[in-house]
DNA sequence: CCTTGACCTGGAGTGCGCTCCAGGTCCCAT
DNA sequence: ATGGGACCTGGAGCGCACTCCAGGTCAAGG
């Protein structure tokens, strides 16, 4: 449990590049982050869990926008709590249609594999047959 | 069962509009699609039939190029159907890879919801504490 | 004949989420 | 003192998938 992390031990760890860290902090997602004398960025643990959240949130495709929302309310303290429980509920909502979605899809996709295996079996099937025949 | 389908018919049955129609003919999704005498596009039963397919692998979040190239395969006969297969179980795979975090996200998501309501309560029941004392 | 509505064209513009770059600073090891 | 590596800044650029637009054609209805 180190007090700070390096930029780039927080780009290793949650698979982002300095860009993309940099670019959150710009777009509001991260507070301020801290900094050492020579001005490079000292991350907390706090920063940590946070990121931890948007990684998460990010791969499910929440907009930065919102997610600028959210951190927003983070940072405006726990009265919020009710407020980011809203943003969190909404987002699992979309997030499970989503996953239906892609199941349903899924189906679909297998059903048409299976359709082209059939064709080519059916075809194989064929071929034999008319070898069988010439034989 | 109609021979061809209008433009205005394929946007709403879809859900696409003309704009992304056009453009998804351009992008070699579709073939030249026939046209009235009046210039309007005309689309026959298997354009409709191969828009089914591409939607469904659109919605899953295939590329537009690969869907090129997929549509490609298509017109140039049933030889192709073993690339064809190639195409989709390779997406398949990717689906089934995204689906399988999505879930996984879902369940820290849930858990992070689940936390911010122990608060909630926690603070509600001190609350309510605290008015029984006073009381 | 005139309007309306569906559609046409080529090409420019948009929004999102990064990603890249030039030029610079700081610190440590050789 | 020199070189290398990690990091800094502001701002430009990119890839994707549309989306919009101006200006036009065509067929049917009143």
């Amino acid at each position: 449990m180190k007090d700070y992390y390096t930029p780039g031990e927080i780009a290793e760890r949650f698979d982002l590049t300095l860009d993309t860290l940099r670019y959150y902090e710009k777009a509001g997602l991260l507070r301020r982050v801290d900094r050492a004398p020579s001005g490079h960025r000292r991350y907390r643990t706090d920063d940590v869990e946070l990121l931890h959240l948007i990684r998460c949130l990010r791969d499910t495709d929440m907009p930065i926008a919102r997610l600028r929302e959210f951190a927003e309310l983070v940072r405006s303290g726990d009265h919020t709590i009710p407020e980011r429980l809203d943003v969190l509920q909404e987002h699992k909502n979309r997030l499970d249609a989503r996953i239906a979605e892609l199941i349903d899809r899924q189906g679909a996709i297998e059903h048409k594999i299976d359709y082209y295996l059939g064709v080519l079996s059916d075809r194989a099937a064929q071929t034999a047959h008319t070898l069988k025949d010439e034989n």
